[in-house]
DNA sequence: GCCTTTTGGTTGTAGCGTCAAGTAACCAAC
DNA sequence: GTTGGTTACTTGACGCTACAACCAAAAGGC
């Protein structure tokens, strides 16, 4: 610890630009969802990995892994979606400890008329300012961050690494 | 709306992995952060702006700019701190609307303790992971992105393009 | 079979961020 | 010189997340 091995000035640079991202972002995505759909990021991101699940169903444990989601806080979440009637729980009958969470028919009217407006966003704040050569090297830099970050590599259905 | 002009099979792989990175950054930052120096990661990255700045001295207009908040974020924050005797708040001769916080010396004393476990951190989980030219194609790309989240471009300090 | 450990999930609480509202000072125009 | 509008900041309430404690069921150990 005597010695940081501190960055390079184009590391710090490239660094900072990185964090700027990490914080800006999320308050992008949350405002277009919150005032077009009355959804968090975070909740759209959930019910849509709920869609493309087969049955539109997954396990709580298995649901918290495809969002990065600690279990605490996906139970809050989804408490919160079942309220709003898109969600619906139902204990697991081979392993009774668990429980399934399923879109309702209405979660899934909402996925599909939440889905285009998000785009959009995804696309102009981020998507279309880059070149396909830019999105593979974005692929890959986010991939090599990703096997240090999720190191137990929950995330293996999308590939970090 | 209508033809959403929906992602490429790539294009879409590297938004989830950037989304995912913006997910699991901030809180394995944080972790090391609150356990070694209890600090956010907010909270350091504000002390670290201000570490820099002439006189460890800015106006909270300006540290808002530097750090990406809200001022209404930035204020709090700030009396977060200056409970904890890092942060000093006096008013502004010039223009008595303004307020300037600057850094005192137990503050200083703080970053300059914090920062190598830190950027032992941010090595650990993003920069050594990346070799030369990964951390110029980060850079570029997260320039391209900053140019869309940042409009009005109040990070031109560090040069979001 | 029992006992311990691990896994799966929920819940309460405390803390941070956002939003809306409020205050005070500056500025420009009439 | 006072009115209208903007800028700079603070404050309070509310919502979401993390953390810790909890319970129940499954899986091992012997």
């Amino acid at each position: 610890m005597d010695d940081p091995r501190w960055l390079t000035p184009e590391q710090l640079h490239s660094w900072i630009r990185l964090v700027s991202v990490v914080e800006l972002l999320p308050s992008i995505l949350d405002a277009q969802l919150q005032r077009d759909a009355e959804l968090t990021h975070f909740e759209y991101f959930t019910l849509a990995r709920l869609s493309e699940a087969p049955k539109r169903t997954l396990r709580m444990t298995a649901l918290s892994a495809a969002t990065n989601a600690s279990l605490a806080r996906l139970s809050h979440v989804i408490a919160r979606l079942e309220r709003r009637g898109f969600v619906e729980r139902t204990p697991c009958l081979e392993d009774r400890r668990a429980t399934n969470s399923s879109l309702t028919e209405l979660g899934w009217r909402k996925v599909v008329e939440t889905a285009p407006g998000h785009v959009a966003t995804v696309r102009d704040s981020v998507i279309d300012v880059l070149d396909q050569s830019d999105v593979a090297d974005l692929d890959r830099i986010m991939g090599r961050i990703l096997s240090r970050l999720d190191p137990t590599n929950r995330l293996r259905s999308w590939g970090a690494e």
